[in-house]
DNA sequence: TGGGGTGCTTCGGAAATGCTAGTGACATCT
DNA sequence: AGATGTCACTAGCATTTCCGAAGCACCCCA
């Protein structure tokens, strides 16, 4: 194990940002979650509705991700019926051009 | 409510191909392990290495799905010494715009 | 002849996910 | 009024997926 005095070759690792970026995205509902927000805020069941597949208990925990990273901020609408609104924050909105070109990408590289 | 005659507004659904797309990058190492090899070919041990933090059997079974779906190629050299090599297809070359993307989002957005 | 490298596959066990229900406040339908 | 439904979640299993270690076959180098 040589401590490479000069130069050195890295093993090729993959972007350390890339792979942060995918500690989120790799995640199952992650992506599609943040997707669905970026195009407008909803709600919790409006939320579950726009996503289909995914469950309850996963969306709350996702919800909760979301917001503690700060890419989503949940909003509390006190009336007598009580509201929540989830959308995404500016650090969200921030991920739209790379959520288009994996979207333009999906279209042109991925079976239907 | 509603049920008028006609229209309907579809319920906010996330766009399609996006979600198709993270049928794919929503699986655990996807993404970084597609990120790796778009910069340069590589072989099983090589690529162990590169993504480290990914076990031998995950990464076999990630390389089948990638190669079903089109996007790696894996190719046999015949010597004696067999040497396997895994490099994208242009589904997957055409991918690294959008894995730029999502670098510099991460570099802004991310915490360290 | 042993150590090291490559390319995988096969086992458990652990962690992540998904499904079914249930709560409590309100709103609406009959 | 009472039944039913919505909204926002939480709770408890069952299933799926993932990981880590081990093993197998082959080759190269000393």
């Amino acid at each position: 194990m040589e401590a490479t005095t000069a130069v050195g070759h890295e093993p090729r690792t993959c972007d350390a940002a890339l792979a942060r970026a995918f500690g989120f995205l790799g995640k199952r509902w992650n992506g599609v979650l943040l997707g669905t927000l970026v195009r407008g805020s909803a709600g919790f069941a409006e939320l579950k509705r726009a996503v289909k597949g995914i469950s309850d208990s996963v969306l709350s925990e996702r919800l909760s991700e979301l917001a503690a990273a700060g890419l989503v901020r949940r909003t509390v609408e006190e009336g007598p019926p009580v509201a929540v609104t989830y959308h995404v924050t500016e650090a969200g909105q921030a991920l739209m051009p790379a959520l288009e070109a994996l979207t333009t990408w999906a279209e042109h590289n991925l079976p239907t």
